[in-house]
DNA sequence: CCTACCGATCGGTAGG
DNA sequence: CCTACCGATCGGTAGG
């Protein structure tokens, strides 16, 4: 029975898996650019200095490498967006937190093409499989830490119930993604600081609705 | 002197230029869902039931049928979306037949993939040349529709002069585009009528400001 | 991790 | 508009 699939349960070594990051560091830049479309094995092996067959002992299939790199990218937005929200307190200061993070992470040029998640949402929309629902889970994190924020501040105090909570996160939402769009797009700083007048007055409104 | 690139000048038959629209019709189609860079001359080619070679006897190379879909995807844009605008009174009627008339072609999916300039920002956002150039005028016309209509709406006493029209267009922006990107997403018509909401709520802040 | 290969497809051209 | 071709590159595999 041990040697059914022995390959692929098999540990790796140390400098296999420091190779492999060193793969998927360099196939996050290049998709966030030209797209996890335009990621192609030849071109990432140059790249890296390696064969092809190289990259296929890290990743059997086009696919599962492209699901490595949005996993890769998942774990680099957690770290640049997610978790520092989530260290703030709970309800609006968490909300700015969030804004803050990635509208930082955006201008930071974390990814050299903006935000990962946004241009793969916009590569994806029309497709589906495993590539897309990984994509779509790393969205589905950022909205609920929006919403949830939301309905902290409500629970908190810090908003009034009548505060229309999925109509907020659209704004906001709609905001921080025309930031990065506008950023990448013109180039210049401008977008960045209209999404924080626009989320400062966001939440003005929300505070006087 | 009139041998000189006499191919070029020479008058097209009146089907040839029937075919050529047939072609981009179903470019643009495919553009919108694909990427740009989705397009390929032989998959086109199959789609059209004729043989590549055909093709390039209407467009000498890839990019010159790349801009000619973008100029055919803008004259649709134009007839669907700035032209009915243009047909409502200056000012803040104007600006909500913009925003109207936006929405309505992103649910009536006029292009399959969305509104086919949005998608086509994001693709070309790190690229430079004619192609991205002819994509960053349609996205200014639109953009300048909507300041132009809140400088009117300001002259016409419909706005305060206090309103911060580069901001509010920003955020006029934002809001339609998450309008397509949210209904691209979701499936739903839900984020076309948040944005419906959000715009409301815009002019009413900018009456108010 | 490598070399050496596979069939398919890419953009593009020659010649009609 | 066509057939027939070009070199380059695609994802992937055999065998080491």
């Amino acid at each position: 029975m041990r040697l059914i699939q022995a390959g692929s349960v098999r540990k790796p070594r140390a400098d296999g898996l420091r190779s492999r990051k060193a793969i998927l560091d360099t196939a996050v830049l290049v998709a966030s650019v030209d797209g996890i479309a335009g990621l192609t094995i030849g071109g990432l092996a140059e790249r890296l200095g390696m064969s092809k067959s190289g990259l296929y002992a890290h990743f059997g299939s086009k696919e599962e490498l492209e699901l490595a790199v949005v996993e890769h990218a998942a774990a680099i937005y957690r770290t640049e967006v997610l978790a520092p929200s989530l260290a703030a307190p709970a309800g609006v200061a968490r909300l700015v937190a969030h804004a803050e993070a990635f509208l930082s992470y955006v201008s930071r040029r974390v990814f050299p093409g903006g935000c990962f998640f946004l241009a793969a949402a916009a590569e994806f929309d029309a497709r589906t499989g495993p590539v897309r629902d990984a994509i779509a889970e790393v969205l589905g994190e950022s909205d609920r830490r929006v919403a949830d924020s939301l309905r902290d501040a409500v629970t908190l105090g810090e908003l009034p119930d009548t505060v229309d909570v999925a109509q907020t996160a659209f704004e906001l939402g709609a905001v921080l993604a025309a930031a990065n769009a506008g950023a990448l797009w013109t180039g210049s700083r401008e977008p960045i600081e209209r999404a924080r007048v626009a989320v400062e007055r966001l939440l003005t409104h929300a505070a006087a609705s």
